[in-house]
DNA sequence: TTTAGCACTCTAACCCTTTGACTGCTAACA
DNA sequence: TGTTAGCAGTCAAAGGGTTAGAGTGCTAAA
C-alpha cells in the first residue's frame, strides 16, 4: 500500500499537508503552485494531485473544492519530520522557557510531572498529558515511618526507592505509649520493607499472624492505606493540562465533539488507557484518527521518557489531525531530554547546575 | 421598587416563570392562559404582561415574541418557594441516594465535601462546588516533626488543630546528624508552635535571625513550605462537579459561553473568589445574573453549612439562570443537613446508625 | 510531458418572500 | 370599570432563487 511516491508527489503531498497545517482549509492546486512549486503550473499540480487522490491520500470535500489530507497523508508527514534535526524547529525563547520551567521545579516526580504537562501545552498550545509510570509496581518500600502527634492519632509515612508514596493520618488509641508505637514501626518495616508494591499485592496476612497480634489495629490501618494506594494510585499519576485549548480550534467548535472531548479527557482512567496501550518500547508514537478512543478527530503523539533503558512515563499531546506536527515534536523531544536529565542526573546539551 | 403585586398578577408571574424554566422558550399569553389561567382570556393576561413589563419584570426578545423573565421576575419566583416547604420536592429515592452516599462515606473533610459536591450535581443536573472553610487562617500550627530518612532526605510535617496541612520531603545534606535535625525540629517548634496561619504571614524573619543561623537551610525550607500553603491553600478546598453538564443547556450551546464558563470554573480561586464573597451570616443565597464574574447568564445558589454557629464550608449549584430552583434548594436544604448531621453529630430527622 | 485556456460544478453569500407566532389596540360587552 | 373578541401590525425564522467565485477536469497545443 505504501508505494514509493515520485519526488514531485511527495513535494506537493508535504506541500498540501503543510498548508493544511496552517490554515485548516482545503488546498487548491494554485495554493501550492505559488507558494511551493512555482516552477511548475497548476494543472499538473493538479494532475498529481488527482493521482494523489486515487492512491487514497487525500481527497474533496466537493467537487469543486481543494484538496483535504486523509490520515496517510498525515503519517507521510509526521514520518517526513521524525527523522530529521527535529529540535532545532525550537526558537531560543521556546527552549530557555521550557528549560527555565523545569528547573524551577525541584522536588516531587508529581510537581514535575505536572509541571511538564503545563509546559508542553503552554508551549504547543495543545492539550498535554503527562502519564507518570515510575511509581508502577517494581517500588520497592524502603521504609515505614510512624510518626505518633498528639490526641491518639498518628502518621504513617511510606519510603520508598522513588520517594514518598503515602502519608495518612491514623488514629491510635489515645492513651497508647510511645513505646508502642516504635515496636509497632519496627514490626511494620520487619514485615514490609524491601518488598514491592506488587509483593504487596499477594500479600498473606495470614503467614504472619502471630507476631501482629498486638499492633493488629495499626497493621490493619497500613495495609489499608497500601492497599489504597495499589486500587487508587493508576489514576493519580495521570496529568492533563490545557484541555480547553482544544476548544480554539475550528473542528471543536460543535458544540457536541467538544462536550465529547472534554468528558473523554477530564476522566483519567481514560485519559491512561488511550495514552498506555502501544507499544512501550516505541519512544515516539504518533497516532491520527483513533476511532475507537472517544477522541477520534484527534491526533495523539506520545513520547516515552526514560531513565536509562527504563521507561519512566509517558508525554504527549492531544490535538486535531491538522496539528503542528513538528512543533510539537521538537517540544516532546526536548521535554524528554529535560526528563531523562533531572531523573537521572544525565548531562544536558546546556550547561547548567544541578548537584548531586 | 419591590411594589405588592395584584394576586393575578403574582399567579401569572410565577406562571411565566414556570413556563420558561421548564421550556427554556419565550412565553406567550396563549400559553400562560391555557395551562394556568383558563378562566381569564389571553387577552387579559396580555395586558397584565404589560403591566408587569412596564414594572420591570419580563421582556420580550423582539415584538412579535413571548416574555422572557428577568432578574427580578426569578428574585419574586425564588422568594415564593423559598419560605413554604422546601424538601418534600424530593423524592424518596433521591433523598434515599442523598443519605447513602453521605454516610457510606466516613473519613476526611476532603472526601466527605468532594462526595457532597458529586452528589448535588448528580441530583440537579447541574454544575455544582462545595468550599470548605473549616481549615481557614485561624488554625492553629500545633507541631512541626521533623523526620529524616535516607539519602540527605527529611520530612516535614506540620500539624495542626485540625488537622495535617503539609507534609514535604526536603533536602538535607546527606552527611548531617541526627542530632542536628532534631536541633532544628526544636527551634522550629520554637518559633512555630502556637501560632495560626494569619500569624505566619506577618511573620518577620529578622526578629529570630540570630538563632537560625546555624539551620538556615531547613529553617527557609520550611517556611517556604508553610508560605506555599498560605498561597495555594485557598484552592485545595473547592470542589466542582459536573462542570459539563452545563453544556447540555442550550443557553450554552454558544462555544465561546462554554469556553468562557469552563475557563472560569476550572479555575478554583476564581470559584473560591465567586462563592464566598457574600455574607456569611446568610444561610441561603440565591444570585442571578452576576455581570461581573465571568459566569454572567448564570444563577449561582449557595448554602452555609455549619456545626453550631459556625460556618464550616458553602455548597452550592451553578446553572442557568433558568433553573429549576426549588429542586435545587430542596437538595442543597437536605445536604446542609446531612453536612451538620456528620460534622457535628446531630440528630438527623431520618432513624439511621452513626456511633461516635 | 507540460501548459494555457475554457467549460463546468458546487458552495457560500445574499436578498427577497412567505409563514406563523405574537402582540397591541379598539370596540363591544357585562 | 374591567374583560373579551377580533383584527391589524410586527418581526424572526425559514425557504427559495440568484449570483459570485473558487477550483476542478478536460482538451488541444507546445
Amino acid at each position: 500500500m505504501l508505494k514509493e511516491l515520485s519526488e514531485r508527489k511527495k513535494r506537493i503531498l508535504h506541500a498540501l499537508v503543510d498548508l493544511y497545517i496552517s490554515t485548516g482549509l482545503p488546498v487548491s492546486s494554485a495554493d501550492i503552485q505559488s507558494k511551493y512549486l512555482p516552477e511548475v503550473s497548476s494543472a499538473t499540480i493538479r494532475a498529481e494531485l488527482s493521482a494523489l487522490e486515487a492512491l487514497g491520500y487525500i481527497e474533496q470535500p466537493h467537487t469543486s473544492a481543494g484538496r483535504v489530507p486523509l490520515k496517510d497523508a498525515y503519517k507521510f508527514y509526521v514520518d517526513s519530520i521524525d527523522g530529521s534535526n527535529a529540535s532545532n524547529m525550537l526558537t531560543d525563547q521556546e527552549t530557555a522557557f521550557i528549560r527555565d520551567n523545569f528547573f524551577g521545579r525541584l522536588g516531587q516526580i508529581e510537581d514535575l510531572s505536572k509541571e511538564a504537562a503545563k509546559i508542553i501545552s503552554d508551549v504547543t498550545n495543545y492539550t498535554s498529558f503527562v502519564v507518570d509510570q515510575s511509581q508502577g509496581e517494581n517500588v520497592v518500600i524502603d521504609e515505614i515511618k510512624l510518626i505518633p502527634l498528639k490526641r491518639g492519632k498518628a502518621v504513617v509515612l511510606i519510603v520508598t526507592d522513588k520517594g514518598m508514596i503515602a502519608d495518612k493520618a491514623i488514629d491510635v488509641k489515645e492513651d497508647v505509649k510511645s513505646e508502642y508505637i516504635d515496636a509497632a514501626g519496627r514490626l511494620l518495616n520487619k514485615v514490609f520493607a524491601g518488598k514491592t508494591i506488587e509483593d504487596i499485592k499477594h500479600f498473606d496476612v495470614s503467614e504472619i499472624d502471630a507476631e501482629i497480634k498486638g499492633f493488629k489495629d495499626i497493621f490493619d490501618e497500613v495495609l489499608g492505606i497500601l492497599r489504597m494506594y495499589i486500587s487508587e494510585h493508576s489514576s493519580d499519576n495521570v496529568f492533563v493540562e490545557g484541555a480547553l485549548k482544544m476548544l480554539d480550534y475550528p473542528e471543536y467548535q460543535n458544540i457536541d465533539d467538544a462536550k465529547q472531548f472534554l468528558s473523554v479527557i477530564s476522566d483519567k482512567d481514560a485519559v491512561s488507557e488511550i495514552i498506555l496501550d502501544d507499544d512501550n518500547s516505541i519512544e515516539f508514537t504518533v497516532r491520527i484518527g483513533k476511532e475507537d478512543s472517544g477522541v477520534d478527530k484527534c491526533a495523539i503523539i506520545t513520547a516515552a521518557y526514560k531513565v536509562g533503558d527504563e521507561v519512566q512515563g509517558k508525554a504527549g499531546v492531544i490535538g486535531p489531525e491538522r496539528m503542528d506536527y513538528k512543533k510539537v515534536i521538537s517540544v516532546l523531544d526536548y521535554v524528554k531530554k529535560m526528563f531523562s536529565s533531572v531523573l537521572g542526573r544525565d548531562k544536558l546539551p546546556d550547561p547548567f547546575d544541578d548537584e548531586e
